[in-house]
DNA sequence: CACTACTGTCATAGT
DNA sequence: TAACTATGACAGTAG
């Protein structure tokens, strides 16, 4: 989804929006349609008819661009596709279309077809015609991708897309029976035609189916409103057509209004003035199939093109309703945005939650769920539609996240920020950092785009990037200036209409949003399961990304690299990949430091115990050695004593031990001396002894 | 409300 | 030179 481009000159983004909402049961084609119509300044009016220029873009069926534009542009491209052999030349179709008096110029030669096959009787073939569209087109945007790049090699088609598609092979198979068939005109591009014409009959179909449903929503829809409604209490009181009487009404001084804005009033004057002969509701009723309320079958006759602008603005009721209105009413109609909105009509589709009233609660949006999803599910029995519910889905998940899970301020912020794709760089001011650490080799459409940033957690937006990441590969350097903004407008309707996504599908995105960086403020927000994941996790959710964390932090250098190198990842995912991996390694390398750093602490206090413990052990010898020396001078003195007692001098009296001592000679003999020459004997020999310690020392 | 322990992260130096 | 590791410093969080 992300491919779609709306806001082009063109009608294949138009056909495409109004085939998606068509197959999304949604009666939102015509509004759209009249938004889609009004031109950028820029665009020459010619460029919405027929007779512009061959090889302008504007001409071009596709909704993407022609080679050199972004990615995947190739599918649609009318090179490589074949022709329509019941097709007849442009310019006689242009000539046939004006001959038969119908009051519009076709905006696209399939219109034109279109037109010239029904106002010529031949409604049933233009009718189906017209069914193939859904197929076509839905198939450009997912799974036929293949084939066509194959067609339009220049296309600048996603080069690593995968060449075995389903419809890509189906188309393969197919090729060769209908280039027997075909008689290609000049261009090449009648079977182009032919196939957008098909694609636009399945459209029609689907859109008859849901008719019933659409219908049943649309009763709730005003129902509620008149239930719930303060500001239009009175209108609850008036039977359903005075109500709807009131609505119309109500639309009607939108489209007057007298503010300054680009109003539908000035498309119209803008669309006439030059082709008086054209009138707005044809241009735009060209794209549409039929609209379920009208009292024709819409096909079956050409009159369905004679719908007055009032009821096409009427249409704008069932689209706002459906889109932006909610069961119990919690959504104020703001008279000024809606008559400003056809001057940027997607801008305007975000002017609408700039108020934090009007904000979707998730439960009320949820009214359309049911509905929706059946009937995307009974679609998906076609290739592309498997495709193309995914990309739906990726985008209404997207933007789930941000109407199901931000309050009405956030809200407001995604959808308020004109530059960037995806609403990305919505909260670049919360988070300077990420400006700062954002990677220079991004252009800044991308930056701005992507709102690149090391931190993706602390820019809500970055969630939206996810829908191309992962397994959904983004051609993001392919993009062309022109297919910027209305990506973004684009993006923006189809955030629209996320509004009818699951509760479920509601909950699974909620956990791949990211929050603001500020804790407290996320706690407010995130689950229990979301508040166990840690940052770099819910950051890797919010992008996408195909790896754990673990995995990422955990795997050897080699497999990570060729990891990298394998998966299509864009530029932020891989940084956030290699942040994530670096952090990862850091943390773990942070709590072996300080598992280290316990360890070291833990040791050196184990040692300072030992020492201790020597320490007092050291002690207690000591104490128990003095007390040994003690013990043996107590005994020494004794036994001196005891000795002195015992001896005897020459004339038989007893000794007197102050006067003399004994003294052990070498040999074991024991003298008896006076304590004088005891004394200096004793100095000199220490004397002596001192001398041998010193020279031992110095040895 | 202050304090503390824990944890993640960043910057930087070293391997 | 890239990748990784180690570590000090800082900030946020919970008890």
């Amino acid at each position: 989804m992300k491919y779609l481009k709306p806001w082009r000159s063109d009608g294949g983004g138009l056909l495409h929006l109004t085939i998606l909402l068509s197959l999304a049961g949604l009666r939102l084609d015509l509004d759209l349609d009249l938004c889609l119509l009004l031109p950028p300044p820029t665009l020459l009016r010619d460029e919405l008819l027929l007779g512009c220029d061959p090889t302008s873009p504007a001409y071009a069926l596709s909704p993407y661009p022609a080679p050199g534009g972004w990615g995947r542009a190739d599918q649609l491209h009318p090179k490589g596709r074949e022709a329509d052999p019941a097709a007849p030349p442009e310019g006689q179709l242009l000539r046939e279309v004006r001959a038969l008096g119908v009051p519009f110029i076709p905006r696209t030669r399939v219109d034109a077809w279109l037109v010239h096959r029904v106002a010529a009787g031949d409604a049933d073939g233009a009718h189906g015609l017209l069914g193939a569209a859904a197929a076509s087109s839905a198939g450009g945007v997912g799974a036929g991708v293949d084939g066509g790049s194959q067609a339009a090699p220049g296309g600048g088609g996603d080069p690593r897309a995968s060449p075995s598609s389903p419809l890509a092979a189906r188309q393969e198979e197919k090729a060769p029976a209908e280039q027997t068939a075909r008689v290609p005109d000049a261009d090449g591009r009648a079977s182009e035609e032919n196939e957008v014409l098909r694609e636009r009959h399945e459209a029609v179909d689907h859109s008859s189916q849901h008719e019933e449903n659409e219908q049943r929503v649309s009763a709730q829809e005003e129902k509620s409103l008149q239930q719930k409604n303060e500001d239009e209490n009175k209108t609850a009181d008036k039977p359903d057509w005075e109500a709807e009487k009131t609505t119309e009404s109500r639309n009607e001084r939108h489209l007057n209004g007298t503010d300054t804005s680009f109003s539908m009033e000035d498309l119209f004057q803008l669309l006439s003035s030059s082709q008086p002969e054209n009138s707005v509701e044809g241009i735009s009723l060209g794209d549409i199939p039929a609209l379920p309320g009208s009292s024709n079958d819409g096909m079956n006759s050409s009159a369905h093109y004679n719908v007055n602008f009032s009821q096409a603005i009427s249409h704008d009721v069932n689209l706002h309703e459906a889109m932006l209105l909610c069961p119990d009413n919690t959504f104020r109609r703001d008279p000024v945005v809606r008559t400003s909105q056809p001057q940027e009509p997607f801008l305007q589709l975000n002017s609408h939650t700039t108020n934090a009233e009007q904000s979707l609660p998730v439960a009320n949006l949820t009214a359309f769920l049911p509905f929706v999803d059946n009937q995307m599910r009974n679609l998906t029995s076609e290739d592309f539609l498997h495709d193309l519910n995914i990309n739906i889905f990726d985008e209404i998940n997207l933007m789930s996240l941000a109407t199901g899970d931000l309050d009405a301020m956030e809200v407001s912020q995604l959808f308020q920020e004109p530059d960037s794709d995806s609403g990305l760089s919505l909260n670049s001011s919360h988070n300077s950092t990420s400006i700062t650490k954002s990677n220079t080799s991004h252009s800044i459409c991308e930056e701005g785009a992507t709102g690149y940033s090391s931190d993706p957690e602390s820019l809500p937006h970055h969630n939206l990037e996810g829908a191309v990441g992962g397994n959904y590969p983004a051609p993001m350097g392919h993009r062309s200036d022109s297919g910027f903004c209305g990506d973004l407008a684009f993006q923006h309707v189809f955030h629209n209409h996320t509004y009818h996504l699951e509760p479920r599908a509601l909950e699974s995105n909620s956990e791949s949003f990211s929050w603001p960086e500020k804790p407290e403020k996320m706690s407010r927000y995130l689950s229990d399961t979301e508040r166990n994941l840690s940052r770099d996790e819910r950051r890797a959710k919010a992008l996408r990304i195909p790896f754990s964390v673990d995995e990422i932090v955990r795997m050897p250098v080699d497999s990570f690299n060729s990891m990298l190198s394998r998966h299509y990842l864009t530029d932020l995912q891989v940084s956030l990949i290699r942040d994530i991996r670096r952090r990862g390694k850091n943390k773990v390398a942070a709590q072996n430091c300080r598992r280290r750093k316990m360890d070291i602490i833990l040791n050196l206090e184990e040692d300072v115990c030992n020492l201790q413990a020597k320490k007092e052990t050291l002690k207690r010898e000591r104490a128990q050695c003095n007390k040994a020396i003690n013990i043996m001078k107590q005994k020494l003195h004794h036994l001196y004593h005891d000795v002195f007692s015992r001896l005897r001098d020459d004339e038989g009296r007893p000794v007197n031990p102050n006067q003399y001592a004994l003294q052990y000679s070498h040999d074991g003999s024991v003298l008896i001396v006076p304590k004088e020459l005891v004394t200096s004997g004793h100095k000199k020999e220490n004397r002596k002894r001192k001398r041998e310690g010193i020279e031992d020392g110095f040895h």
